[in-house]
RNA sequence: GGAGACGUAUCGAAGUGGUCACAACGGGCUUGACUCGAAAUCAAGUAGCCCCUUACGGGGCUCGAGGGUUCGAAUCCCUCCGUCUCCGCCA
């Protein structure tokens, strides 16, 4: 959410912001609601104040052993009078609320204007690797190798959905290891949220109210929940309706869960295999900050999130997105974007945004500065990593002519010293 | 799944229709006094949101959340959320 005062000042500069995300908004209903808000305040709350000064005066006439019954009667009628404006306040506000609630974060001003087409490369890590004999794709690697079952995989569970099988499960595992060892090396503090969560934590994360078909939802007698898109819901939620000092700022958590997602509609044939699954693994890293601190936080976790794909020496390149390719609750988006040779382009492993207050003034969270003001916090997430591109890249660039995998050096301690994945017969 | 108890400020806790809710009482914290300093003691101060106002200031709302009854609700009623205790079941 921003912040109204900013549509109140100007709404046309806000507009021109907006235009950078090619959304045209208009604010003159959203200002009418706001002024009407205004009015039915003052008439009402003065009416509470005749309210609450008779309803005071009432005892004490009592005891007096004067007649009340025509104050009372009198006040009866106010009382019904505040109750029709208190209906009409809630309304407006409730529009008004449902208004901002929906209106995505404002692009920080370096973004290039446009969309996707606008995504500027800022750093590209190794190279294109070549290949002395026909590649394979990661789909067969999987197969060859014995180390994904898309077949029973669609049996259990439908169409995107696998199963890591024997090598294919260590090796998954091993990866999270080495992102978990690394950010607790960085210090942060390792989380494992809740999957179910509640409605608020969409609401809070930006996913709510306008992505609520995205995300699976569960119902039943016991109440509504969603499955987590990702780790960041959870964690974006710990201080929800809080207020920390600042001291206690910065606050660096990385979470792991299992993510869970529709991609309704999304499936392309290019994506056969793991590329976009309805549940994968992923690492999350997330940083509460002060106003002032969330640049250099940034920095700090794009950098994290490039270390870990360097640490596996595969070739990636580092990507910031134009204004409208950054997702509605982020203020700034850089992407890195990892290689798979079979389909020739660079596919997401990590999402590093700063959501500067937006998330913040959703869910209320706030923080006590040296001098008493309150102010809301910043919020910043970067994914470190994801495996489910991660995976299919590492098979495709460290692929041999015999069929093998060479597995990077960093990964090997995971899994018992073991330097390549070899064809099962 | 069965039975019960509870949710009040930074914490403990009183209040059970108007007279201690502009939140008692106690602890904590901040500042000041006393002190060489500390402890002890004393004094003052210790939410947030919204509206009007250049300002000073004024007003409204918040006792887990939402709704209802009432002239008036922390207090009575309903729904939901959460916490705790006991029993049952279970990893």
């Amino acid at each position: 959410m921003i912040d109204i005062n900013l549509i109140r000042k100007d709404s046309e500069a806000i507009r021109q912001r907006y235009l950078k995300k090619q959304k045209d908004i208009d604010f003159t209903q959203l200002l009418q609601w706001d002024e009407q808000r205004k009015q039915i305040i003052a008439t009402v709350e003065s009416m509470k104040a005749q309210r609450n000064k008779v309803s005071a005066l009432v005892p004490q006439l009592k005891k007096q052993g004067q007649d009340v019954t025509a104050t009372i009667a009198e006040m009866k009628k106010l009382g019904d009078e505040i109750a029709q404006l208190d209906k009409q306040l809630a309304e407006v506000s409730a529009q008004i609320n449902d208004f901002m609630l929906r209106l995505p974060n404002l692009p920080d001003d370096d973004l290039e204007a446009g969309g996707k087409e606008n995504n500027r490369p800022i750093k590209v890590f190794g190279e294109k690797p070549h290949f002395d004999f026909e590649p394979k794709s990661h789909i067969e690697l999987c197969q060859s190798l014995g180390l994904i079952d898309y077949e029973r995989g669609a049996k259990l569970a439908g169409n995107g959905s696998w199963i890591y099988t024997g090598m294919g499960a260590r090796l998954e595992w091993a990866l999270l290891n080495y992102f978990i060892d690394s950010h607790i090396k960085s210090g942060y503090t390792f989380m494992l949220p809740p999957y179910m969560l509640n409605y608020e934590c969409g609401l809070t994360a930006g996913q709510f109210p306008k992505f609520e078909d995205d995300v699976y939802q569960i119902s039943n007698a016991e109440g509504k929940k969603f499955m987590l898109p990702t780790a960041e819901t959870a964690l974006v939620n710990l201080y929800r309706n809080e207020i920390l000092e600042e001291s206690q700022l910065p606050k660096k958590f990385f979470g792991y869960s299992a993510c869970f997602r529709r991609e309704a509609g999304s499936y392309r044939a290019e994506e056969r295999g793991m590329i976009r699954g309805h549940q994968f693994n992923k690492v999350e890293l997330f940083q509460y900050t002060t106003a002032e601190g969330s640049d250099k936080a940034f920095e700090e976790m794009v950098n994290m999130a490039c270390g870990l794909v360097e640490g596996l020496g595969l070739h990636y390149q580092l990507s910031k997105l134009a204004a409208g390719d950054c997702s509605d609750s982020m203020a700034r988006t850089y992407d890195i974007e990892i290689y798979i040779p079979s389909m020739n382009v660079y596919k997401e492993v990590s999402s590093a945004s700063n959501a500067r207050d937006y998330q913040a003034r959703r869910g209320n969270m706030r923080y006590r500065t040296a001098d008493k003001k309150l102010q809301y916090m910043h919020t910043l997430n970067a994914s470190g990593l994801a495996t489910s591109r991660v995976f299919p890249a590492l098979l495709e660039q460290c692929q041999n002519a015999d069929g093998s995998v060479t597995i990077p050096e960093a990964l090997r301690k995971y899994l018992g010293g073991m330097e390549k994945l070899v064809p099962v017969k």
